[in-house]
DNA sequence: AGGAATTTGTGCGTATGTATC
DNA sequence: AGATACATACGCACAAATTCC
């Protein structure tokens, strides 16, 4: 029973519990799909009030971690396959599907060039390079932009899925997101042994946001329309 | 204790309590920008707790109605325009937003051709071409094939929102949809007034569903990315 | 500049409703 | 039908941020 740190410019109480409970999933003492105690008996466990611990509950069902049940209990979601880490890559191959994989080209951090749009509240950015793989084929190159103002990545702990990376490296997690789809055509550094069938491609503007006011990444993806499309399901 | 209804099936307070907060918004009685009374006033104003009132404003702030400031206030941000009858039209100006309009070319029943993909019960459909606008911008030519399984429709029955029509007509709403968005050339049938500034084109292929298990609905949308982009807000 | 008043944020405890088992 | 567990709702006290005098 950790207890709750109380002075002055603490976190509040309920960000600490749910970050807490976050590296007990993290560390793996919390399983997958594992039921936890009832609210009233964690909230003695942790010694709050169940208001708190509720708020706290709720903070990690934000995040998808935890699914809710009224009437049968809390459980651990640490499996996000469908719903969460690809769920806002928007890629398919013509036929549909594709195991979508990443591979890194480059990973910089940079004074944002005046070129780039206006978002986030840094003057600088990691910016990454990729080249996205459905399956076995090459369908697009990306760049992305993270504002520095939650901080930087290196190359070695990068995953395929950067919203992880995000989460698990800096403990923010992307809830909204805003796709620009429209034409373009390859940038010069796409890798030469990606021959994108010449011409126009597809070419996608993200931001994304981490429930503050301000934008956290900017990326831009351009992919191959004779190899992939951008599949959307609404409602 | 005004109007929180208690019978049971109804909505929980806080809900009802942000729902009338929003039409008070949309109907223009609260103004953007403009500051709302101090909680506890409106808390008793309504008849509700604290709390509960608290619940509600935090609806509208996840819904991007309302600005909190600690030791400030609670303030309207109504930028943002509200989802309704266009909120499955996803093509926005470069600059974003416009209003949609539709300009309907032709309405006829036909046998569905073998070029178009399987969707639907029956081997007709209305074809209803139109061009789209965006204020007064043409930005995107399209081609509709409404299933003749769940009726057909005439060009003096249609109005700009062909999900309204569908639901006035025939009885049915579209909810669920599927698009994928690609790269295409203008066919042929283009109105040549709608210089679309030559070569590829944004392309969009929809498929509707009205809870059936089979498409009541396929479209194909070539837009001028020179004009228009396609937008997906996600989660 | 500074302190008081105002306003939202946090935390606690409790009672009751409602879904699940 | 009963027990269990989460959801809603109320009220209060105090902290923290903002505003205003």
């Amino acid at each position: 029973m950790p207890s709750a740190q109380k002075h002055a410019g603490a976190l509040p109480k309920y960000i600490q519990l749910s970050e807490l409970i976050i590296r007990e999933i993290d560390a793996g003492r919390l399983l997958d799909g594992e039921r936890l105690p009832p609210e009233r008996e964690m909230a003695r466990a942790y010694g709050t009030s169940v208001g708190t611990l509720r708020k706290a509950l709720a903070d990690l069902e934000e995040k998808g971690l935890l699914r809710r049940v009224q009437g049968s209990g809390n459980y651990i979601q640490k499996s996000q396959e469908t719903s969460g880490v690809y769920a806002m890559f928007r890629l398919e191959l013509l036929e549909g599907g594709g195991l979508p994989t990443a591979e890194i080209l480059s990973v910089e951090v940079l004074e944002k060039p005046d070129t780039l749009p206006a978002f986030g509240l840094s003057g600088f950015a990691t910016r990454i390079r990729r080249r996205r793989w459905l399956n076995d084929v090459a369908i697009a190159v990306e760049e992305i932009w993270l504002d520095a103002s939650v901080g930087t990545l290196s190359q070695n702990v990068l995953s395929d899925s950067l919203y992880q990376t995000y989460f698990k490296r800096l403990h923010f997690w992307v809830t909204r997101a805003e796709d620009r789809v429209s034409i373009g055509t390859f940038p010069e550094w796409t890798p030469t042994s990606f021959a994108p069938s010449g011409g126009d491609c597809g070419y996608i503007e993200r931001f994304s946001w981490a429930d503050a006011r301000e934008a956290v990444e900017f990326s831009r993806t351009w992919f191959d329309p004779k190899r992939a499309v951008y599949v959307q399901r609404l409602k």
